[in-house]
DNA sequence: GCATGATCATGC
DNA sequence: GCATGATCATGC
């Protein structure tokens, strides 16, 4: 029985659109393949395992191909409705005190080092993988009863001719790295959309690299999870007024990269003040609000909110650095609380501080106060932790702090102050552990049940100059 | 002047 | 009410 037309995307889309709203023990019950002698449709029984088993993680995508669409799993580099060159990605979701978002990244394809470094983007597997996509975005409630688990929605994701010319940046920036022989070095923040994600049995599934010695671990081209939720809400579900582009005519991109356009856009007001600032962009306050640098740098790159679409897309967050009369910033910078009950339970490469900084990047605008007081836009610059500072000095205090919970906070008086024992600004001056609450009674419960006032992972002030100066390497 | 603890302001 | 970005306050 045929179900829908294989050489057109329209029909397999509208045939796929019928998944929404069914679990995926009806798609299999309502499959007609193989019959039990009651003549109910059952999981073949010797995939039955493979398809139930929490581990097993692409076989949903399998359970579809096969159940749904009817057709041999493949595992070659073929698109998978390969007539139309249409690629099917079963995607979980994950909800999260009433929202819901993407919970991972899309895996495309593994990035083969030695073939990279000649091929060009046009000619990869991933762009053809990546530019047609048959999305089917399921609830992934948590439960581990994998079947159960429900389809929400069905998109055919075609990539915009934007986000195409980002993409070929991003690709081309990975090979780049790999011909430099530092594929040892590629971490996902390097990257805005297309990410090159670790994959693997285990993280340290490692691999030769041309042009080096030493070896990398395997990674694969994925859709960064901002991307995919940028995906998700704007294009599929469409929930709210879509942030603004900062970059109005996409040929530009042609040109220039990203970063290279937000940056050149900036260059223009250096050396101005705040109140020059204000001037130049026709805005005035009665009352400055704390935030007013931000709001001063997302004007000139001429979004009228504090959001810009390819900063979601790209995972990038814009932190404001002040440089006092001596050069140097005052503050330390700070980064959301941690619970103390999940910490415990996590590792290390799956903890919010290691996501945090192997995915983001961040946008630094530094201000600098002059002699009348008054803060001077001094510079900016994109930039995304090191793999070899996330995985060292960074995963040192995330260790200490996590050891500080499992063992039980010690504290001490002196006097009328008490301090703790969490690793603090004199531990490695890179990354420390500060109080982050409304005040000490806004509190997080231990494992032990007692209660202590929230806490954040916290970037020191002096490793933040040292970037800002160009001297983190 | 730094280290550490404590808190503010805004937006959702 | 809380998450988040940002800043203040005190003791040594």
């Amino acid at each position: 029985m045929i179900r829908y037309d294989d050489t057109n995307d329209t029909s397999i889309l509208q045939y796929a659109k019928k998944l929404e709203g069914k679990s995926f023990s009806e798609v299999v019950k309502e499959s007609n393949k193989y019959l039990n002698e009651d003549g109910d449709s059952v999981l073949h029984e010797d995939k039955a395992e493979y398809y139930s088993d929490t581990k097993s993680k692409g076989s949903l995508g399998h359970l579809i191909e096969e159940y749904y669409f009817g057709y041999d799993i493949n595992s070659n580099q073929e698109a998978d409705f390969s007539k139309t060159g249409l690629e099917l990605k079963v995607i979980p979701l994950k909800e999260v005190r009433n929202k819901i978002s993407v919970k991972e990244r899309v895996v495309i394809t593994i990035i083969n080092y030695d073939t990279i470094i000649d091929e060009p983007f046009e000619n990869s597997h991933v762009v053809g993988k990546l530019s047609s996509i048959l999305m089917v975005f399921y609830l992934h409630d948590g439960s581990g009863e994998k079947l159960n688990y429900r389809i929400k929605n069905v998109y055919h994701y075609t990539v915009p001719y934007e986000d195409y010319l980002i993409i070929k940046r991003d690709y081309d920036l990975i090979a780049e790295k790999v011909r430099a022989g530092k594929a040892h070095e590629l971490s996902e923040g390097d990257t805005l959309f297309l990410g090159a994600c670790t994959k693997g049995a285990n993280k340290s599934a490692l691999r030769t690299q041309p042009n080096n010695d030493v070896l990398a671990m395997q990674r694969a081209f994925s859709l960064k999870i901002s991307y995919m939720n940028y995906v998700y809400s704007n294009y599929v579900t469409r929930k709210s007024a879509p942030p603004e582009k900062i970059i109005k005519d996409s040929t530009q991109l042609l040109e220039k990269s990203f970063e290279e356009i937000v940056l050149e856009m900036l260059v223009d007001y250096y050396g101005k003040s705040k109140s020059e600032l204000l001037d130049m962009l026709g805005l005035s306050y009665e009352k400055e609000p704390k935030n007013i640098l931000t709001i001063i740098i997302y004007r000139i790159l001429g979004v009228k909110t504090n959001l810009a679409e390819e900063f979601a897309k790209a995972n990038i967050d814009v932190k404001t650095i002040r440089l006092n009369d001596k050069n140097k910033i005052n503050e330390h910078m700070s980064f959301p609380t941690f619970k103390f009950t999940e910490i415990v339970n996590q590792d290390w490469t799956e903890s919010d501080l290691h996501n945090i900084f192997n995915e983001k990047k961040f946008l630094f605008v530094v201000f600098e106060i002059g002699s009348d007081n008054e803060y001077r836009l001094k510079k900016a610059l994109f930039w995304n932790m090191p793999m070899d500072t996330l995985n060292g000095p960074v995963q040192d205090t995330w260790q200490a702090a996590k050891t500080v919970v499992e063992n039980g906070l010690v504290l001490k008086n002196h006097g009328s102050r008490t301090t703790n024992n969490f690793p603090s600004a004199s531990y490695n001056r890179i990354c420390h552990v500060r109080p982050h609450a409304q005040n000490k009674d806004d509190v997080y419960p231990m494992p032990d049940g007692t209660f202590y006032t929230k806490q954040s992972f916290w970037l020191d002030k002096s490793y933040i100059l040292k970037i800002i100066n160009g001297c983190d390497k």
